[in-house]
DNA sequence: CGGACTGTTGATTCGAATCAAAACCGGTGG
DNA sequence: CCACCGGTTTTGATTCGAATCAACAGTCCG
């Protein structure tokens, strides 16, 4: 099982990183505890001192801040292979909420572990450091799509984002991909109320661009919503780097 | 002139990480080219591959990003001893650009010095990963700030954070700093229109919150407008952590 | 002196929040 | 099997914060 979590760390790193088999052989030696949680569970708490990474093997997790008047705002979302809380190897205290979205199967990494490879196998050490970068460019984006993008740009962005992200570690089948996710959750990913959010998805379905049973989401006309968002993929930083 | 950049640095750094005497003086044999540039001129641009990191000495520089129908989203705002685009270290390609905002005078390092600066003192290399992940943890404050903070917090938040973040390294004088920006980049910033930051900024002033000369802006009443912001600075991530 | 930003003010519009109430599940237990 | 319950989703009516539109004043600067 073990083995198994390792192997989504390696394929999400060795997708938009260069490893040799020496890097991926000490990834796979990784002391790894496997945990499953329900869905809507807290995995690491805002204001805890983590002394392990939690790595994110199946379902989607998403991470969180409350305002001191109590409204969330959700800051990312993530999927199977991603350390989420990587940045608390060297940010000693949870400044957001990690919680699974839906229900999710975990695997818990010592920081003593993480430090050791990082010292062992320098290259390994660049693609996680790499890994928080990415992240924090995720993070700038989402920043522009509250800021300056309509409700309708920020919901299609944000459907394309996930998309795209799961076509690159081999989730998706032409196009479709099931997301499963509240309208409430969406709401707090978009700064918007439930209640428009509701409305947006409606104009979505009658435009054709989207299908969503329950709470399972597919993109049906996925070009257009792409443009819809003004959706530009440079940020997700895919591809290894000259 | 050289020690005098890498000083910027080294008060950044050991305001928030700690170092040895070795570290320190390796920092100082940096090799940094200086340069300077006007107020709202493009360090860095949006979708250049940069060879080297932009330490930011004297004045205030900012990241922004540009949505394709034209708006323009700050996504944060730069000081002294800062080196906004370290992530290009990693990250080969820039996913949006950096500018100064005041007259800046600014230093230059090659990545490849900072790459064996890294290889050869891992404390430096842990140091710079963490000010990249301090860097992530103010994009995830200015999301929320954005996406579930009226306009009057959200302002008010910006303010608090600037003040706090120049006291950190010395460059405020009993809760008075300055800070040079026009509401147009107010408003890029927050996410809001210019006419809307105008009406914001004079309740503050009607209030005593602020004062602000041409384009000059000091806080008056810090301790209100940090409960107006809702403010916890656990984000800012200032001490080196247990 | 004129021109280009920057800041200010007022009137109006509009997108999205809020309020309120149904309808619609999926599960639980009687 | 059905009644009931909590969490979602949906709908309609209304309000409100902030954008937009349109001038105009102030300031800096060549």
């Amino acid at each position: 099982m073990a083995s198994n979590l390792a192997s989504a760390l390696i394929t999400k790193l060795t997708a938009s990183n260069i490893l040799d088999g020496a890097d991926v052989q000490a990834l796979q030696q990784l002391p790894i505890k496997q945990r499953r949680l329900a869905a809507q569970q807290i995995i690491v708490a805002d204001g805890s001192q983590p002394q392990e990474c939690c790595l994110l093997e199946e379902g989607f997790a998403f991470r969180a801040k409350m305002t001191p008047d109590g409204h969330r705002q959700v800051l990312s979302l993530h999927i199977p292979g991603e350390i989420p809380d990587l940045q608390s190897l060297h940010l000693n205290v949870m400044d957001h909420d990690l919680l699974t979205l839906t229900p999710c199967s975990l695997g818990f990494i010592p920081h003593a572990a993480l430090r050791n490879l990082n010292r062992q196998r320098p290259k390994v050490a660049d693609a996680l450091w790499r890994e928080t970068l990415i992240d924090a460019a995720m993070f700038r984006e989402w920043i522009v799509n509250i800021g300056r993008r309509s409700a309708t740009e920020r919901m299609a962005h944000l459907f394309v984002e996930v998309h795209s992200r799961l076509r690159a570690i081999g989730r998706t089948t032409d196009g479709d991909f099931s997301f499963p996710i509240t309208q409430g959750d969406l709401a707090d990913c978009l700064g918007l109320s439930v209640v428009h959010v509701n409305r947006v998805l409606q104009s979505f379905r009658k435009q054709g661009l989207i299908r969503a049973e329950r709470s399972e989401y597919r993109i049906v006309d996925h070009s257009k919503l792409q443009e819809v968002a003004g959706f530009d993929p440079t940020y997700l930083h895919a591809h290894p780097g000259a």
